[in-house]
DNA sequence: CTGTTAGCGCATTCAG
DNA sequence: CTGAATGCGCTAACAG
């Protein structure tokens, strides 16, 4: 592969003219960009990113540290920073954490290493003083979908309280007492908000249910499916279930369905994130809506400040979930 | 940030040794390991990969190009590349084309400036000549989801046209005759392969059909919406639509469902992709099955391999699609 | 406007 | 087993 010497030499120039060709500085005479080009073409030059970053001391890229890419959760997240690093001329370095300590760490550590100038960072199973030590060496680090105290201010992240409120508030207004509450079974703290905020919106309209009314599963379609399973097996009377999310809810839907329990007719569903399915399940879900792309953008462009030693204003960094009506929820 | 140098002072020892114990050379002490281990630690030391792929002249990524990381169907993709790319021990370096010319050439140039050492191309912007060029010009390119003839062996794609010979065959084989197909206005080969697959299913089986039984719109579900709308429009006497990809059936299933037009009952509908959807629409989707993480498995140990100059057997690298019934088509 | 030169941080000969 | 020295490809003074 052709080097700047090559193309200087082709072109009967020094390196430097080259650089600045390539750099499009303004002090390059037309006759050397001419020169210069022509050869770049001839020998079909491609400029050594990794050399520029030494030099440089710049990598023109943005880490993003997920749990699992393919999930369009993650996607919706990932396509967010893109775009704002698009915007700025950089490239995008991927992560897989799979939500496990060692995997988060080894990801993260490549993309310290690799110099991203930012890096955006969602782990569940670091702990948050390992978190906190990245956070104080990594300038342009941010911790998204997760708040800790000690580091408020680079943390982007959900009020996972008021979302779990708001739908069981939602369901209770539209009449329903008996609400239960399908919860994931990964211990983070997402899932203890959320169900904290199901329990306080319970509590505030003087409803007391038994402990049996939440049932766990594994955070997806499948957990969704069995917490659902599990629900009818009790002979629970309930007319409502909140779901930790759009996944276990789909899944719950597909069980409620196959037991001849119609949505919402006999059973009310509320889903958490307003993901793709949402919109398509049939009846189409009522679920509470997690503006990832809006956090997604903070994140990466208060990380790409922090990089550059900009001030970063305080305003809060904890987002609001809202509401999404749409037709999985009938008032009694 | 401290350097090689700083941790070989810190350490006593030169930076030839540091550089040794950071590699796991068999060739260092057991007290230089301990040494230089220690002010590794004290020192944070971070090996810099971009000085690290400058000198050893590989960078240790797999570049991958895709139209939206935001779109599950790429997200299952990116993630069975980065499954072979982790196993081998190699970072994933993502860029977004979405299916424009420009876009993709951007992307898939700075892939290439960071000297990735595989890259996985999904392109369906960039002509064949364009793409040729680039293949000629990086070693480990493979290209995916299209097939090239004059570089047949650097490419990985699906029999499109099988696929929708399979599905509209499946169609007719339930009694269906008139079959209408939602086909995608984006001007690629993957929509001529389709189109070409339904025609001969049906002209196979001696039905013909004018041409109104096929609507286009963009291959998402608005287009689907706009296009089932549209077929529904013309009073066209059907039983069953075949849809570009399942976004456009679920569009499609939702026009349906609002015109009171029960699926399957009424219309029988069949997706292409097998995602996400497929499984969550309600009634189940009847689709073709395109085995992307297969594929993606296939071009990411393809392109590693090509880069590291062994040779590739030249077994067939077209994927065959395959039906997945649900229950989106009844038999008439 | 242009060329010379000195590193950027690291891996790797080659002597010792 | 270890260290001194060289260069990977490029940018940025600096001096012309």
């Amino acid at each position: 592969m052709a080097t700047i010497k090559d193309v200087a030499k082709e072109a009967g120039v020094s390196v430097a003219t080259v650089s600045r060709v390539v750099n499009k500085s303004p002090k390059a005479s037309q006759a050397s960009i001419e020169a210069v080009t022509k050869a770049m073409a001839k020998l079909g030059y491609r400029p050594n990113a990794n050399a520029r970053a030494l030099v440089s001391q710049s990598s023109n890229t943005v880490g993003v540290l997920v749990a699992d890419v393919s999930d369009p959760f993650f996607g919706s997240m990932v396509k967010a920073i893109d775009h704002v690093a698009r915007e700025q001329g950089k490239q995008i370095l991927i992560g897989n954490g799979y939500h496990d300590a060692e995997d988060e760490r080894n990801a993260l550590e490549l993309l310290i290493n690799s110099r991203c100038e930012a890096i955006i960072v969602h782990a569940k199973g670091l702990s948050d003083e390992e978190l906190t030590a990245y956070v104080k060496e990594v300038p342009g680090l941010v911790v998204i979908n997760r708040h800790i105290p000690q580091i408020a201010t680079r943390c982007i992240a959900l009020d996972n309280f008021k979302g779990a409120y708001l739908a069981t508030d939602y369901l209770i207004r539209q009449g329903h007492k008996k609400i239960a509450c399908i919860a994931s079974s990964r211990d983070i703290e997402d899932t203890q908000a959320r169900i904290e905020g199901y329990l306080a919106a319970l509590k505030d309209n003087g409803i007391a249910l038994s402990k049996s009314y939440i049932e766990y599963g594994e955070p997806n379609s499948d957990g969704g499916e069995s917490a659902m399973t599990n629900l009818l097996s009790k002979s629970l009377d309930m007319s409502a279930v909140f779901a930790y999310n759009d996944n276990m809810a789909a899944g719950a839907m597909m069980v409620l369905e196959q037991n001849g329990i119609a949505v919402p007719k006999q059973m009310s569903v509320v889903g958490f994130d307003d993901g793709i399915l949402a919109r398509f399940l049939n009846p189409g879900l009522t679920t509470v809506r997690y503006p990832i792309e809006m956090m997604a953008e903070r994140a990466a462009r208060q990380a790409l400040s922090l990089s550059r030693g900009d001030v970063i204003d305080e305003e809060t960094a904890v987002f609001s979930p809202t509401l999404v009506r749409r037709s999985s929820v009938a008032s009694i």
